[in-house]
DNA sequence: GAGTGGTCTAGACCACTGT
DNA sequence: CAGTGGTCTAGACCACTCC
């Protein structure tokens, strides 16, 4: 650990811990650092890249190096997936109510031709007519939205239903669980496969965040009582702002188990 | 993007997605990509850091720049929890099998005092006696393990209970139902809070990543049928290696819909 | 304009890996 | 030993932000 800029690193990084740089303070300039510690200004770009990595510090052009805030997390729960926008359950909405921190959500909606991909998820042929719902959901006091949902819905299956885009919708685009059910669709489960991995260039930019800092990912397949793909989505979210919460009853009927 | 370093970067993706560099293939050295861009050494270091964070290399030192290789992933699926050791699903252990890539599980066992952190968790006092297991899945062909699973347990508990530390273990650390089952303890519920982040230091050398690639990091709490906390875990996984599943049944039962 | 971080150069030396 | 990446230096110039 003779490494010049693993010192500087740790020291940093100590400073962060103990509260010395409290949460959103800047760090002292790069050649204010240099010199503190006796290197050259390279040494120390380079142990803020670590503690950039590392998601600790957020580096601004032309303003300075910052301490990340990393405050309470929103929740993605799954007692609320597969069931109407409104919460029912405290899990999130409390959490969200009690920090005064509502989210503000964005909605858009269009017409597109199912690619090989959805096609495959979706259990359809390619150029099936689907409609793609984008959601962003942001914290008032945030520039960027902390998650990214595209949700894809056959379009003969709700063409028919009312789709008002209300604006008070969850962030994680459930609303076409109440489109399905207008439409006479019952839902029988939900499978989620959450992934973890950096952001892609745009992502990063989308989301406001620095590469390093990770990204859930969630691919979400909604299916009928029959068992029919009735709805597929991707959420990408912020990995320092939001964390999945899942609560799985352990029902042992005899017969299962 | 005039950027010297960006366009070494895009290039290089673009091979790599293209397959002119397929996974696990050595890049040209770092001099030799200096000379093919006509650029500095620290421009080419500074490409080839980029797409480390973003998980598409790895670098070893005194042997060169790799392709990383991402293969098909393992699934940690909930279908699984607060069931026994053996898998009833086909959702993970078929792919496992199918891949003959079957986890080797180690498992160590030690009698420690609650701390803060674990006393809150499992909503004990502090300095209570608990059981950590610890659970360490690897592929055969890995040198380093894919999840590291700490799982606490009350020695009150399950010290009557015969713990055999059977090396079939679930890599998950599951093993822990049957012990309280044999206890006379029925679980209720299992919550599971999932965040994405980077390694610490620490856990990129154990689990054998770089830093800039993810991990999942799952806190699970286990409840009993009467809402008391029996048992609480902390998993780490390779966020390349490792997906999580999780599958949500959309009861609707009258009354609480 | 002054201060900040971002890009890039050229070169020295060290540490790890293989032969 | 030769080849590789890892660390570090000193300095030039550009781009962004704020006054």
């Amino acid at each position: 650990m003779a490494n010049r800029y693993e010192q500087i690193a740790a020291d940093l990084r100590k400073q962060i811990e103990d509260g010395a740089l409290p949460a959103a303070a800047r760090l002292p300039s790069e050649s204010a650092l240099a010199l503190q510690h006796r290197v050259g200004l390279p040494t120390v770009r380079h142990a803020l890249n670590v503690l950039q990595v590392e998601g600790l510090i957020e580096k601004r052009h032309g303003k300075g190096n910052f301490v990340r805030a990393v405050d309470q997390k929103i929740e993605y729960a799954n007692d609320r997936v597969g069931r109407a926008a409104q919460p029912s359950s405290p899990t999130g909405s409390l959490l969200e109510r009690a920090l005064d921190d509502l989210p503000e959500v964005t909605v858009s909606c269009c017409e597109i031709r199912a690619n090989d991909e959805l096609a495959s998820r979706m259990n359809v042929r390619v150029e099936t007519r689907l409609l793609e719902f984008v959601y962003r959901g942001r914290r008032p006091k945030d520039e960027a939205p902390y998650s990214i949902v595209r949700s894809y819905l056959l379009y003969a299956m709700v063409a028919s239903a009312p789709t008002p885009l209300t604006s008070t919708a969850s962030p994680w685009g459930n609303e076409y669980v109440d489109w399905l059910t207008e439409a006479g669709i019952a839902l029988g489960h939900v499978v989620e496969r959450l992934t973890a991995r950096p952001p892609s260039v745009r992502e990063a930019a989308e989301l406001g965040i620095s590469p390093g800092v990770a990204v859930i990912e969630i691919q979400r397949t909604s299916y009928d009582t029959h068992g029919t793909v009735v709805e597929t989505a991707d959420l990408v979210m912020s990995g320092d702002r939001v964390a999945a919460v899942y609560s799985t009853p352990c029902v042992r009927t005899r017969q299962s188990c």
